[in-house]
DNA sequence: GGGCGGGCAGTCA
DNA sequence: ATGACTGCCCGCC
């Protein structure tokens, strides 16, 4: 069946953001790439925040494409983000993160079906 | 409502 | 590492 459904931005980055596994990470160009909206990194930051906490979207596995935590050192939610990561066994030091170990690498041909937009 | 300016959990050269 | 550039939301005329 088709759905007339139209997704909204903030839809489709949650959806992407929603199927990152546990233990790997997304930088948030790539969440923007995955969600059709390429060149919008900085909208998936605003879009995380805004984001009702309801949705329970994993925010903290999405970091910069440095592979760094993009909060400031000494914020809460750099040390909330520095914990969630570490309980899905990924090494954090100092905000920093393997992208060659952590990286979430998808198989696009699977992905493309698992997409509904 | 419409328009403009500032700010941002980013990215790339 | 630094700076230029981006897309878009939000608050204020």
């Amino acid at each position: 069946m088709y759905s007339e459904h139209k997704w909204t931005a903030v839809e489709k980055i949650s959806f992407v953001v929603n199927i990152i596994p546990a233990g790997k990470v997304l930088p948030y160009g790539k969440v923007a790439d995955l969600a059709g909206l390429p060149g919008r990194a900085r909208y998936v930051s605003r879009a995380l925040k805004l984001a009702p906490s309801e949705a329970n979207l994993p925010w903290h596995r999405v970091i910069n494409s440095a592979g760094k935590i993009s909060f400031p050192k000494n914020s809460d939610l750099f040390q909330q983000q520095t914990e969630l990561l570490r309980l899905e066994g990924i090494e954090v030091n100092q905000g920093n993160i393997s992208l060659s170990k952590y990286l979430w690498q998808p198989d696009l041909a699977t992905l493309v079906m698992t997409l509904p937009f």
